[in-house]
DNA sequence: TCCTCTCATGATAGCGCTATCATTTTCGAT
DNA sequence: ATCGAAAATGATAGCGCTATCATGAGAGGA
């Protein structure tokens, strides 16, 4: 596109460089990759070509011949407004540093697309693929365990990983904060957020942990992805005196349709008509008032742990992050 | 990393399907590409050959045979935790179904790093590059002019642009901002946020403003990414009565210090001792209370329009996005 | 001086695919 | 039957690079 500088169309090639620096094509394949290998005079006239005609290395064509292709695929529900970006965001800064190159793709939380994107990404010859959550098809499966090399899934810890995993126990987190809530005295407990595959399992401890804890039977209530559903979430939970948010901005905009009702406090969690506890601890939730009481997850740590995961095959190959349960004044 | 499967260790080639098959290499490439061509009786033998080897094209040799390699190439300062992300998201939702894969990059608002990244993002032969802001060198700059694909800058208006360009106006943003909190009869502005050149721009605009309509010179708070520092931020700026915040992070943040305070009214704008408005329209933004003012930035928008700005030569190179100041109850 | 040994450089082949041109097959119209 | 055009398939070369093996040039020891 550049109106100015006329460069010849087609980029100058490793051959076009040796030929201006008066070696052979693979002396500046040398240089390089292999810098030591060759001799500083030599080098430096090389170097001095590569400057000259703005070489830039094709690394498909390297790739090809045989070399790695120093890549990764990246395959997440999406990336906006999530904590997702922060895994990608962390497994990037293991990696770009090295080298490789991301390729990121996004299911939008839907199979079809999931499946396809997962062949889009292997047909770059990816060294490795890291995932939220496990492929949601068998197809999908098989196409990871065919391509032979390493997958990471994440945000999750599946019982038959197909390969390496780097999450935390959603189910545990259900628990802990239905334990919580519980033991706060609370005893019409809701669940609101997505049905995807993390949220349900967190559902399940939820739900398990307050039958048996003996509470009355929580209610379910699945929301859009964004945030506004929540606002208005309280009039389909009358009566309700806790809510466990599958994200945060769910339950902050719960926490907003409290207010409007009068029914939220500036007190600690104890005075909470209803006690709100989300998932994420993002920053946001630390900034208002009342502070959110969340899960905290490490989604930057799931990243580089897929990252480490993925460069070398020693130690464990199943890495639980964990998660706490910070309390603030929200529940 | 399969225990299981018992697959070749090398993945399949189009010559292995194509000897399973009983056709020639090139007929189980043009089954892939232009299944028209192929006679359905000849199509379904080869598509049941790659079925049953599980055939993945390789997409490094094709684009290296001289077809397009369908990537480009995304560079942002940073992913998590930022309005990027929309349009990341957005451009990857017009690109992905077209069959691009869309390689990402970040630079940390470093220069360095993002000359790294941009040679490295161009040794993959991206057929266009969509980055935010402009190139922070004259290195990037001429790398991308060299590059000979269109290279899309956004978030921003530059004057010379390297070729296409889908972004606002910033420093008018920052003169809208002056021009309602000096209408609103505010006096002593200051701007706290990153200082990046966005928001440099967004400065410039709003202190000019601010001295033409006579207030006090504003100040100026630069703050670390993260929205902690705008917590305290209210410290260092004793006798202000009206804040522009870089992001709606930052405002929510400086809204928290205000509350601590006792300069937060839940009523509206101006009973608002201090006013503060922000940058992004975070739903976050709409959920608290009080309802944070705020420029709405179309980010989803950018990157569609950057999008298609690589896919077609025609139509203006230039797109402006807008904003728009939304006024909720903080200013 | 000759011979080995190391260091630096080169020649060759081929990665897996597609562009291009060539060939074969099919089939309707005469 | 015969021809010509269109449809279907194939052969060949080469994209830009690296793996592998081969060669040449010095360094040092006897």
């Amino acid at each position: 596109m550049p109106p100015t500088d006329f460069e010849p169309q087609t980029a100058p090639t490793l051959s076009a460089v040796a030929e201006r620096a008066g070696v052979s094509a693979i002396t500046v394949s040398r240089v390089v990759r292999l810098p030591e290998m060759v001799a500083p005079q030599t080098r430096a006239k090389v170097e001095a070509a590569m400057r000259e005609l703005g070489y830039v290395p094709n690394q498909l064509a390297g790739a090809l011949a045989g070399a790695r292709t120093k890549s990764v695929g990246v395959l997440v529900p999406t990336i906006a407004n999530s904590i997702f970006a922060d895994t990608v965001q962390g497994l990037s800064d293991e990696l770009e540093p090295l080298g490789y190159a991301v390729i990121l793709a996004q299911s939008r939380y839907d199979a079809d697309r999931e499946d396809h994107m997962l062949s889009a990404l292997l047909s770059r010859r990816p060294e490795a693929i890291i995932m939220v959550g496990s492929p949601a098809t068998e197809d999908g499966a098989r196409l990871l365990r065919r391509a032979g090399i390493p997958i990471v899934e994440t945000w999750e810890l599946p019982d038959e990983p197909i390969d390496a995993v780097a999450g935390f126990d959603n189910y545990a987190a259900g628990v802990a904060v239905a334990q919580h809530l519980v033991a706060q005295g609370r005893k019409h407990l809701a669940f609101i957020g997505g049905d995807d595959p993390r949220a349900t399992r967190r559902w399940n401890g939820f739900n398990d942990t307050a039958l048996r804890a003996g509470a009355s039977p929580p209610r379910r209530l699945i929301l859009e992805r964004n945030a506004s559903g929540s606002l208005v979430a309280l009039a389909e939970l009358p009566g309700v005196d806790a809510v466990f948010a599958a994200n945060d901005a769910h339950a902050i905009g719960f926490m907003s349709g409290l207010r409007k009702a009068g029914l939220l406090r500036e007190g600690p969690a104890a005075e909470q008509p209803v006690a709100v506890v989300g998932l994420g601890d993002l920053e946001m939730g630390r900034l208002i008032s009342p502070g959110l009481s969340t899960i905290r997850v490490h989604g930057d740590a799931i990243g580089r742990t897929a990252a480490r995961l993925i460069l070398s095959r020693e130690g464990p190959r199943r890495v639980d992050l964990g998660f706490e349960l910070v309390l603030r004044d929200s529940g």
